[in-house]
DNA sequence: GGCCAGGTTCGCT
DNA sequence: AGCGAACATGGC
């Protein structure tokens, strides 16, 4: 077992905090995001052996930077280069938010939310494909629920890696979710077509038709055409998936609730909007629309929307 | 018990 | 093109 640690050194304002407690890393019990105690912790698959990957940020405002800590077997100097590149771009330390705050400042609908939340970036998933899982994974259902369909294909179909005393899971591989099935699925909380959406996508990556991490070298246009031909990806899914999994700066869930129900709060006389209003009203956002929208969770989460009505 | 939640597909007008 | 139902589950 060896451990390395290394420093990294992201803009003045990034906030590790705020940006681990952004979203999936909320949840404490979430089985394979661990943040606790001001670490983020995370498995990492990096050949030729996985990797436990730790984040702390020892002073928060000052001198910023993070240190980044890495244990496992057989670690080589390119399996390490390897996981600093790929926890960077997770935690959103390598992201620039300035543009966004410029624009926010003229904003009377931005400028609390960024005050609120300044520092927080956007997260990003390990790989796409796992972007792509938990977001049709997520489709439709609470939060609450979705966490417990998380945890329960981490604890299940994710493999074990034991560090010290502790016990980590890695997110499922294609294979992996393949091999389960959609009969087993759907006897696990499932819904029959979410498990077939599920293990068809993750037959095709497997497989190799399909080579989802590539969707990063491709025109915007193109790598929304190839999700939405998927079964089980509409645009939602494929919005959400360029905000959190491609690092796509202008991304709109247009047809999400949560948001269609917040802009109609403040924009639209209390009623809510349609996908097509938020749609052309959020063009005054571009080209920051993922940051936006990225803050406007983060408010929802904290309670700053009051949008239970309605 | 009923209704809804950070959608998508499929079948009908 | 546009509309409505079905889909499974947990929480209020």
């Amino acid at each position: 077992m060896t451990k390395t640690t290394h420093v990294f050194r992201p803009v003045e304002s990034y906030n590790l905090h705020k940006t681990c407690d952004f979203g999936s890393f909320s949840r404490a019990k979430y089985s394979t995001d661990i943040y606790c105690g001001g670490a983020y912790k995370r498995v990492l698959q990096c050949k030729p052996e996985s990797k436990l990957v730790s984040v702390s940020q020892p002073q928060p405002t000052h001198h910023n930077h993070i240190e980044i800590t890495i244990e496992g077997e057989k670690s080589t100097e390119s399996s390490i280069k390897h996981c600093i590149t790929q926890i960077s771009r997770m935690i959103g330390a390598d992201q620039d938010p300035s543009g966004f705050y410029l624009m926010a400042e003229s904003d009377s609908f931005l400028n609390p939310l960024v005050d609120k939340f300044f520092g927080l970036h956007i997260p990003q998933t390990a790989s796409v494909f796992e972007g792509l899982v938990l977001a049709i994974l997520g489709q439709q259902i609470s939060t609450h629920v979705a966490g417990i369909l998380r945890s329960l294909i981490v604890e299940r179909y994710g493999s074990i890696l034991s560090v010290g005393n502790e016990t980590y899971h890695s997110f499922p591989s294609p294979q992996s979710l393949e091999l389960a099935g959609v009969e087993e699925l759907h006897a696990n909380k499932f819904s029959r077509r979410k498990a077939e959406y599920l293990c068809e996508i993750s037959a095709l990556e497997s497989k190799g038709t399909i080579h989802l991490e590539n969707l990063r070298n491709l025109a915007i246009e193109d790598a929304v055409n190839m999700l939405t031909s998927l079964r089980g990806v509409g645009q939602w899914t494929a919005q959400w998936l360029l905000i959190r999994s491609l690092g796509y700066e202008d991304g709109f869930p247009s047809g999400d609730l949560a948001l269609q129900k917040i802009l109609g709060d403040y924009f639209n006389g209390g009623e809510i909007m349609s996908e097509r209003e938020i749609m052309e009203f959020s063009a005054r956002w571009r080209p920051y629309r993922s940051w936006v929208t990225t803050y406007i969770f983060a408010g929802l989460r904290c309670g700053v929307f009051s949008v239970a009505s309605k």
